[in-house]
DNA sequence: GGTCAGCTCCCCCGGCCGGGGGAGCGAGCT
DNA sequence: AGCTCGCTCCCCCGGCCGGGGGAGCTGACC
């Protein structure tokens, strides 16, 4: 497996050090900079080409937001972002899926879910559901921890997600695919719980918000 | 009032002036062309420069769709088109939501609500909803006849739908507006019944393909 | 002064939806 | 031969949702 190069850009030199110390434990994965605010951010990612960079939201000068939008217009499209949002309050997730944002963490994750989180967004363009979406929208979300409940969904699970986005209810779906409801049922249970959503309705706004449709 | 220059595209000349007629009966409504395939409304409505287009989905040559995907490039972004299907079996509403109509009609509409689609659509950039987005959706939807169910939502309205859209649950959205979750449900009945969606699901479709959200 | 539209709240109720289990099956991998 | 994963189907159940009524209050318009 070739190395996984990562960009630190975070203000506080702390909460960096920790990081790279998480990450470099990890023989699979390098810590090629980091950057105390988003215009640095980008000019290292400029000179160092990562692959993937965990971006603050809330820096000095230029936020994580902005550099996330920047990196996006560099040739090549940029490294994928990974934007980390200090807690709840994030009105930031919407902007950051527009920015181009590829995955989302709340600070206070675990280091397994940071590893996971780099590895995922790596891996694929698959990765195209944020678990943060969730709380984009239901803006008490509050649940469990805050990991990355990214995942990919299988062939099955994205018929059904694609039926679902078109306004079908669980019967219409079940006929559509000649199955019986309760297995629609099961499908959909995997699929909002892979998309971190409560329910269809926000599976159908992250399908949108992650250009699974269109 | 000023006159609404109208362009009719249809390849049944039978239908056109039908058309023709019923929408000349009325004072604000003028017919300045019409065109028997898609190129032939493209090339007119380069010349005619109508405010809306009556666009048959079903046309030689050229399609309806296709003529309307064209009718946006034009510079200025062209006239309004509303689209109008012959029958339920529209896969085409889809297609054509994409190529930037902005209204539908079945094909056995009552005069009046030719009129008046024509003049909704003419009077705003607020007529977002096509009825016909609920078929869009469930494959069977089948419901009352052809009419267009378009209708401005009111401000209380569109606030509850952007939240809808955001995916909150009727208690999150009646404590977001600070509301009873009572009114919020009979918001969300006006918006279901002027959206034409069966369900809040149908309506963040309407929401996101209409482009009343981004 | 009457009317209408928009906003607010209420009750009842049927039903689909989502969550929690469990289970069998074949394919593919080791 | 085991194991995992994806797909399929089943039961139970609580709850939110959507549909159907009704009703009062404001402010604008005529």
């Amino acid at each position: 497996m070739t190395q996984i190069r990562v960009l630190l850009a975070d203000d506080e030199p702390l909460v960096r050090s920790g990081l790279r110390a998480i990450l470099e434990s990890e023989p699979d994965l390098t810590v090629v900079g980091e950057a105390g605010d988003g215009a640095a951010a980008v000019a290292e990612a400029r000179r160092t080409r990562p692959d993937i960079v965990l971006m603050d939201v809330r820096m000095p000068r230029v936020d994580g937001i902005t550099a996330t939008r920047l990196l996006g217009q560099l040739d090549g499209g940029g490294p994928a972002v990974v934007v980390v949002t200090t807690f709840e309050n994030d009105d930031y997730v919407y902007d950051a899926l527009q920015a181009g944002a590829r995955g989302f963490l709340l600070k206070r994750a675990a280091a397994d879910d940071y590893i996971n989180a780099i590895r995922t967004v790596h891996e694929g363009e698959s990765l195209l559901f944020p678990a943060a979406i969730r709380r984009l929208a239901g803006r008490h979300g509050g649940q469990r921890g805050g990991q990355l409940a990214e995942a990919r969904l299988t062939e099955r699970e994205s018929e059904v997600l694609r039926l679902i986005a078109r306004g079908l209810s669980n019967a219409e779906i079940a006929a559509e695919l000649v199955l019986g409801v309760e297995t629609v049922k099961t499908h959909i249970r995997n699929v909002l719980s892979k998309l971190g959503a409560r329910d269809r309705v926000q599976a159908v706004i992250a399908a949108y918000e992650s250009g699974f449709i269109r």
